[in-house]
DNA sequence: CAGGTAACGCACTATTTAGTTACTTTCGAT
DNA sequence: ATCGAAAGTAACTAAATAGTGCGTTACCTG
C-alpha cells in the first residue's frame, strides 16, 4: 500500500493547479470579473496559498498571461517554417495561428483583458518581447526568401503582416458571439469555421503574391 | 433675469448624461468593472436616477450597447456608397471604418465587453438585426456591381468580406497596448496610423480585384 | 393657484470581495 | 526519531458595491 500513498503536500503541483484554475477563471469573466475564492475552489486549494505563492490577485494575471504568450510563441517556433518553401511557410503559420486560437480560446480572452487593462501587467516583460522580436524575424525571413524567389511581392512589413494575419482570426473568433447574431449565422459551425481559414488563407496569400 | 432661468428638472437631459457617462464607463472598464457610483456622479446625476430610468446596471448597459451599434450603422449609410464606383465604394467604406473605430474607440470596447458576456445583452434586439441586414446588403451590391463591371472577381462573400474589413482596422486598434509593446513601436504614431490605413486599403483591394 | 405627478436626493442594507491573522500538519534532512 | 521549515487551513476584516425605502422639491395642468 505503502507505493499507492500520494504526496499530500506538493508545492509546484499546487502552483500549477491555481495557474490553470487562474487561465480559466480570467478568460472566462477577465480580471475585473474573476473572482480569487472561485480559483481557490476550482485549483483545490487554499486561498491563502494563492497569495503565498502569487502575492496578489494582479500579479497572479501577470504570470498567466506571460505563460499564455510563452506558450503560443514556443509553438509557432515549433513549426519549423524556415525548412519550408516560402508559400508554404505563410500558409502553415495562418492556418497554425488559426488553430490555436480555436483551440486555446482563453488565449484571445486572456489579451482581450490585458488591453481593456491598457497593457500594464505585461509592461516589464523583457522575456516576451524577446520572443516577439523572434517572431517577427522569423516572418520577415520569409517574406524574404519569397522575393528572392519571386513568388512574393518585395517590400512588404513583416509586422503589418503579422498583425493582418493574427487580426482575421482573431476577430472572427472574439466576435463570434454578437457577429452569429446579426449577421445570423452560427460562426462555429464547422464548414463556417473551415470557410473562414480558406477565406483568410486566400487574403494573405493574395496581399503577398507577386502578379 | 428670467430668461436666464435654466430647467432644474429636466427627465431627457438627465438621461442623456447618464448614457454618455454610462458609455465612457463602461468602455473604459467594461460591464464587470464599471461602477454605478461612479455613472451617477461622472453624470451629475443621483445614482437613483440611473435605476428609475434604466432599472439596473445591465439594462443600462444594454441601451448603451444599442445606441453604440445604430450610431455606426446610421453613420455608414450615410456614406452612400450605392452612388459610387465599386473600388471607390469599397476603399471609402474601408477608410470610413478605419477612422469611426479611431475617433470613437468607445465602440470597439463595449463590443469587446459584450462578447466577453457571449452577446446576451443584444440578444433580442431585432432592430439591430434589421441594420446588420441592410449593411451587408449594401457591401452585397458593391460587389456585384464590380463584378459586372470586371474590376473585382465573381464568388466573394459578402460578410467575409465585412468581417475581414472590420478584422483588421479593429484587431490593431484593441490591441494596440500590448502590439505597442511587444513590436516596440508606438502604434497610435499618426505615420503608424497612416502606414496602417495603406495596409488595410491595400490587402482589401488585393482580395476583391480580378487579375 | 392648487395639487398631483414626475424628478430628484439622502442615507441605508445586504452581500460580496481582496487580502490577512494566527494557527495546524506534513515532510525531508540530519 | 526529531525538529525546523514549508505547506496548508479556517475564520476573520475592512472596504466596496448594486440596489432601495422613503421623503422632498420643482413643474405642469386644469
Amino acid at each position: 500500500m505503502a507505493q499507492t500513498r500520494v504526496r499530500v503536500r506538493d508545492a509546484d503541483a499546487t502552483k500549477a493547479r491555481i495557474l490553470e484554475a487562474a487561465k480559466e477563471e480570467f478568460a472566462r469573466l477577465g480580471l475585473g470579473g474573476a473572482r480569487v475564492d472561485e480559483i481557490a475552489e476550482r485549483a483545490k486549494a487554499n486561498k491563502r496559498m494563492i497569495y503565498h505563492y502569487f502575492g496578489s490577485k494582479e500579479e497572479l494575471f501577470k504570470v498567466v498571461l506571460e505563460e499564455a504568450y510563452i506558450d503560443i510563441r514556443t509553438a509557432e517556433q515549433s513549426l519549423d517554417l524556415e525548412h519550408l518553401p516560402p508559400r508554404e511557410a505563410l500558409s502553415k503559420l495562418v492556418t497554425f495561428t488559426w488553430r490555436y486560437y480555436l483551440e486555446n480560446p482563453e488565449f484571445i480572452r486572456l489579451v482581450n483583458s490585458e488591453n481593456l487593462h491598457k497593457a500594464r501587467h505585461i509592461k516589464d516583460s523583457a522575456r516576451l518581447q524577446e520572443v516577439s522580436r523572434r517572431f517577427t524575424g522569423m516572418v520577415n525571413d520569409i517574406l524574404k526568401r519569397g522575393e528572392d524567389e519571386g513568388v512574393f511581392r518585395p517590400g512588404i512589413d513583416p509586422v503589418q503582416l503579422n498583425i493582418t494575419i493574427a487580426a482575421i482570426g482573431y476577430y472572427y473568433l472574439t466576435n463570434r458571439f454578437t457577429g452569429s447574431f446579426l449577421f445570423e449565422q452560427d460562426f462555429m459551425a464547422s464548414e463556417a469555421l473551415d470557410a473562414r481559414l480558406a477565406f483568410n488563407l486566400d487574403t494573405v496569400m493574395r496581399l503577398v503574391e507577386a502578379r
